[in-house]
Order: structure tokens, then sequence, then C-alpha cells
DNA sequence: CATTATACCTTGACTGCCTAGGTATGCAAG
DNA sequence: CTTGCATACCTAGGCAGTCAAGGTATAATG
């Protein structure tokens, strides 16, 4: 489904906050997640991501830090099954950009999660019974 | 709570679609309606509905009908006070402009809502657990 | 060696919502 | 009667996040 693209507004930044208090991930990454874990519904591009990225770091949501890609692929995109770690030593990789949330992003995303929540609520309320 | 703005993107024209589909209205009441029926929670401008009116209309989604106010106010949105409906049966009344949703809307209708669950359903799954 | 996927980034345009203003009528209070 | 408030309509200008489209470079694949 190719959703309005209005409707994004506003929820790039809960979500990206969100999966990161799961685990630190990397720009590429993240957007792969998202559209998995959407099943395809939300379909992500990468020049809303980035902006969005450095947007949190500026504001201290988000800590930024480089690293090589370890041997074994941490990323696994489409690889939704198990994933084997392969533990090969091989230190050559590309540079990922991986981001971890702050405390004060923590305390964002409460923020940010509950507002979502009423808003969408209150949306239904309108919806209801279409 | 008030709201990032952002997410207001795209659910303005839904919502004013789901509640025409109930009955036909004016803006002014439209504003006052969805203020109440989300608590306070969502709190529309003018500003943002008649443009969003306009627009609709000029797509075919709604027709609009001048219609002086009828003596019984079929208002009484926000009533907090007793205000005493005053049984006036003066039949010269403000100016209202009742918007009614076409055919064409409702099929609009069909599909936002839709839409809309479908990307609230996707925001969960990735709020989920926050 | 060429192609694809990965992985980062930026510029410019778009568009819908908000702010802030404007007009005019009806009604209640002073 | 006059003042004020709620009703009821409208518009112009600005803002800010998203998208489209482009760019660079490395690693894996055929």
């Amino acid at each position: 489904m190719d959703f309005s693209q209005d409707l994004m507004r506003g929820t790039v930044v809960p979500m990206v906050l969100a999966l990161l208090s799961e685990r630190a991930m990397y720009g590429y990454e993240i957007v792969k997640v998202v559209n998995a874990r959407t099943q395809g519904r939300l379909e992500w591009k990468e020049g809303t991501l980035y902006p969005a990225l450095h947007r949190l770091e500026a504001q201290g949501y988000l800590r930024a830090r480089w690293s090589k890609a370890a041997g074994g692929n941490a990323t696994s995109p489409g690889e939704t099954s198990g994933a084997g770690v392969s533990a090969s030593g091989g230190e050559g990789g590309k540079d990922r950009k991986y981001y971890a949330i702050t405390r004060k992003g923590k305390a964002e995303l409460a923020r940010r999660a509950e507002e979502w929540r009423q808003f969408s609520g209150a949306v239904d309320a309108v919806l209801m019974g279409v």
C-alpha cells in the first residue's frame, strides 16, 4: 500500500528512538529493519532517515560512533531467520556509523511514544465506526 | 497534551470525511465536534480546517450548501455552562455553510480510513514494547 | 572486470499545517 | 445602547519535515 507521505510526519523520530532503545544500529540497517518489521507497509527512504538522525544527534538524543563492519555481518537484512553469527575474525569492513540512544533520548522516547498513543487514540475515536 | 503538530499531517482529511459521513456539518461545527470527541486531545484550528474543506470540495469529495441557522440551534458545541437553550423561534440566523459528503467522497473515505489503519498498525508494530 | 548491494551523504522542491490576521452577525450583560 | 463574547466565515505568509534525485566509495558476486 502506498501511503500518503504526510502520515509519516512526526512518526519517524519516535520510531527511530524506539528501535535504538533496543540496540545500537546504523542508518542503513534501520531502514531495512523498519521495512521488515512493518512487512513492507512502511518504506523508508534514506533521504528521510539521515537528516532525522543528524537532527537527533544534534539535540543530544543520540550518540554516533564509527565502526568497521566486523567479520560476521550483523546486518542480515533479509535473514529473518536465525542469522548464523559467523565468528570469522575478518577485521576489514565498510565503515558504519552506529547510533546509540542517550539517557536524554530515552526520556524523549517516552514522551513521544505517549504522544503517539494519545494522538492515534484520538484519531481512532473520530474514525471509529467507519 | 500539546501534540507535535506534525502528527496532524494527513489525518485531517480522513477525519473530516468520517464526520461528514455521519451527517452534514458546517466548518465551525466540525472544529467543535473534533475537539469534543477527542476530549481536547486534539485542538483543531480554523486555519487548518477551512483550506482542507475547500480542497475537498474542489476535488469533488464534498458538496457545500449555504443555509441560515434554523431556530433550534443544532450546534450545542461547548454547552459547558447551563446555557439555557433559548427556543426563540427567530428564523433569522447566521449564515452557515453545510458540507455533505459525496459518493466519491465516501470511496475516498474508505481508502483513507484503511490507509490510516495500516499505517498506525505499522507504527505500533515498531513502537511495540516501549 | 562489471555489476549489484551496501553504506554514507546533501540539495532543492513540495505541501499541508500553523500563526495571525480580517469581516460580520447574534446574544447576553452592564 | 453599548460593550463584549461566541459564533461563523475566510486568507496570506511562513515553517519544517519528507521526498526525489543525485553523489561518493567499498565489498561481494558473477
